[in-house]
DNA sequence: TAACCAGTTGACGTTAACGTCAACGTCACC
DNA sequence: GGTGACGTTGACGTTAACGTCAACTGGTTA
C-alpha cells in the first residue's frame, strides 16, 4: 500500500482527456492557461493535469455559467492560490466577490422570475401550434449533445 | 373620467427617461430596436416608447441577465407579437424556451453553490485581512452606482 | 521510411453587444 | 440669431472569449 505513486491524489489528464471530460476544447482550455487561470505542469511541450488542475477547471466553468468574466475567476483563484499577495489585492477581490453574492442573489430572482414566465409562454406556443392542428411534443433536446449550449 | 386621452396606460416615455430608468445607455436601447427587439412610434424623427414598449425593454434587460442572447429574446418577443407566425418558427422557439428553462434549472444550481463557495471564499479572504491587522469591514459598494455589473 | 497521431505555438478571424464620435436637425428661449 | 439641450443617423472602434488555420515537434505503428 505504500509503494505505488499512483492513488488517487496523483491522477493526471492530458488536454484532450480534461476536454472532453468538460466538454470544452482544447483551444479554450489553453487560452485559459493563457490567462493564467491554470498551470498545468510540463512535460517537455505537452501539458500534464493534475487534479487539482481539474478542480480549478470545475470551478472556472461553472464560474463562467453564472457570469464571472476570466478576469474575476482569475483573481479569485489567485487568492486560493497562494496567500503572499498584496493587501490591497485581497481587498479588492473581497468587495467583488460580496458583489458578486449580491448579484446572484438577483440572478436567482430574475431566474426564478423568467422560468414562470417561460412556463406561461411556452403554454401559450403549444396553443398557437394546437390551434393549427400539430402535436405540440417535440423532442426536447434529446441524447446528442455537442455544447453546453448553457449560459 | 372619460375625457383626457392620458390615462395610465397611455403613458409614454423618451428615450432618455426610459435609459434612465433602466440604467442603460439610449445607445443600448437604439441597438436593440435595431436587432428588432423594439419598435416605438415615431413622432417626426423623434422615438416614442409606450407602455409596452417598457414592458419589453424590462423583460430583454432581465432576459439578458439571466443569459438570452438579443436574438433570443427576439424570438420569444415576436411570438407574443403577432400570432401569425410560421409553425416552424413557433416550434422552434418553443423548443428553445423548453431547453432554456432546462439550462436556467442547472444555472440555479450553479448559483446555489456559488453562493456557498463564495461564502466560504469571503470568510478566508477577511481571515487573510485579519492576520494582517486589517479591518474587513469594507464597504459593500454603496449609494453610488453607474452600471448594473450584475451579468 | 512513411504515415499518423496527439500535442504545441503563433497569428489572424469572428461574434455579440454595445461605446465613441462626427455631423446634423429642431425646438425653446433670451 | 446664437446657444444649449435633446434627439437623430451612420460609421468605425472595442472587448471578451474563443475558433480556425498553418506550420511544427516528437512518438508509435505499418
Amino acid at each position: 500500500m505504500k509503494a505505488g505513486a499512483e492513488n488517487a491524489a496523483s491522477k493526471t489528464y492530458s488536454i484532450t482527456q480534461l476536454s472532453e471530460e468538460f466538454s470544452v476544447t482544447p483551444r479554450a482550455i489553453r487560452f485559459y492557461e493563457d490567462r493564467g487561470l491554470l498551470h498545468p505542469r510540463r512535460e517537455g511541450q505537452t501539458r500534464i493535469y493534475s487534479q487539482r488542475d481539474w478542480v480549478r477547471l470545475l470551478l472556472i466553468l461553472r464560474g463562467k455559467r453564472v457570469g464571472f468574466s476570466l478576469a474575476e475567476l482569475r483573481e479569485i483563484l489567485d487568492l486560493y492560490d497562494v496567500g503572499d499577495q498584496q493587501t490591497e489585492q485581497i481587498r479588492r477581490t473581497l468587495v467583488m466577490a460580496r458583489n458578486k453574492m449580491v448579484s446572484l442573489e438577483r440572478q436567482r430572482q430574475d431566474i426564478d422570475q423568467t422560468m414562470s414566465e417561460l412556463t406561461v409562454a411556452c403554454t401559450y406556443f403549444e396553443k398557437l401550434l394546437e390551434e393549427r392542428g400539430i402535436d405540440p411534443h417535440v423532442p426536447v433536446a434529446a441524447s446528442k449533445r455537442k455544447k453546453v449550449s448553457a449560459a
